[in-house]
DNA sequence: TTGTTATTGTAAAATTAAGTCACAATCATT
DNA sequence: AATGATTGTGACTTAATTTTACAATAACAA
């Protein structure tokens, strides 16, 4: 097998192919074509056909993908074939909102330690977490072996935070917080701010 | 003047040059180079004068760029001069953390319509917002003439909300569903989904 | 004034990604 | 056995992005 380094904007696609793929087994749809698929996520068939090809062959002439599948092994590319625990640093109100939220659990992850560093939030109970002081951050993240971390800290806190994290063992890092972060290479970052998305947008508005 | 397009992806890397640049001007810096400004945020100081030529010659020679002043053209650009008001539907724990998010308002956005279709929820208050009925969402955003809207509502919801957003006059769309949004050419649509950046991130993790 | 250093703006080149097209191969169905 | 649908792929084109290089220029020091 010749291994080619397969473009970051690739890979970036098969998440929204899995999302759509995973809508159409819910709706009970058992097969579907790259045009079908492209439709639905706005890409055209071919992209489609040629992103997939780069990981293997996973259709039917004439039939199309089978979507459950395709779900299948979309999980394997993309390592889903496992629970994945999560960190979380920072119990404001979105730290709270993503504590909640089940569709971390639905698609096999699960915050497994929850921090602040705010003494009166410490101890409290947040969806079955208890809340732990961000002082014991690195040994409880080392011990537990978590590889993922999201950071939904106030922005002047972030780069210590994430620096911390990648000092226990942290790998990926989810940052809500309004701030590029500056981390070792190795240590992959993904950014979450409504700001930046919001001020694109405006520019396309009068 | 000469009128070209611009690349989506150069447009995209503004607010980013504009956060940074802020930070910098809490910090009481007052001049800044393509260089230092790269380095902030991993982006190469080429590219970056690159992408601020398209739009004008906002540096000196010898001495780089006045932090004050090319935040000011950032903001011309990005239309940023004005207070843009958003809407905001479904008030879970997301849309209730949004609305408390100060962020909103230091950036020049302000929520000034909250929606959400359960019973319980209408006619309180979150945030100084008093939380109306959806069934009431084209009349109220219409006349209030807003034109950027954040989705909150589950999967199932958001692609009929999106349709009486469009319909009652949005041009922008915020989209924290895990969905794929199917909308009219001349709507933009920004998603935000923490599920497909961890799943993007998985992929290099082992 | 002159020389030195820093830095922009931009052109050219190189690289990368996306889009298009075509089509043999194959599968399901009639 | 014929028909229609659809994949996987290669070739090609086009477009976009990134890198490199450097003349022009500004600030500053001697």
């Amino acid at each position: 097998m010749i291994t080619k380094t397969i473009p970051d904007i690739v890979v970036g696609r098969l998440p929204r192919y899995l999302q759509a793929l995973k809508h159409m087994l819910q709706e009970g749809i058992k097969t579907t074509s790259s045009q079908e698929l492209g439709e639905a996520i706005g890409i055209s068939a071919a992209q489609i056909r040629k992103d997939l090809s780069q990981f293997g062959e996973f259709g039917k002439q004439g039939t199309g993908y089978s979507v459950a599948y395709l779900v299948e092994q979309l999980h394997t590319i993309l390592k889903l074939n496992k629970v994945w625990d999560l960190a979380l640093v920072g119990m404001g109100d979105l730290g709270n909102a993503l504590a909640r939220y089940q569709g971390f659990a639905e698609h096999g992850f699960r915050i497994v330690a929850a921090f602040d560093n705010d003494p009166a939030k410490i101890g409290k109970e947040v969806a079955g977490l208890i809340i732990q002081d961000s002082h014991n951050l690195k040994p409880v993240i080392s011990q537990m072996g978590i590889k993922i971390a999201m950071i939904t800290v106030p922005a002047a806190a972030a780069q210590s935070v994430a620096e911390e994290l990648v000092d226990a063992g942290i790998r990926a890092i989810l940052n809500y917080a309004p701030i590029t972060l500056t981390l070792p290479a190795g240590v992959y970052v993904e950014n979450i701010d409504p700001i930046i998305k919001l001020q694109h947008m405006t520019y396309y508005l009068e």
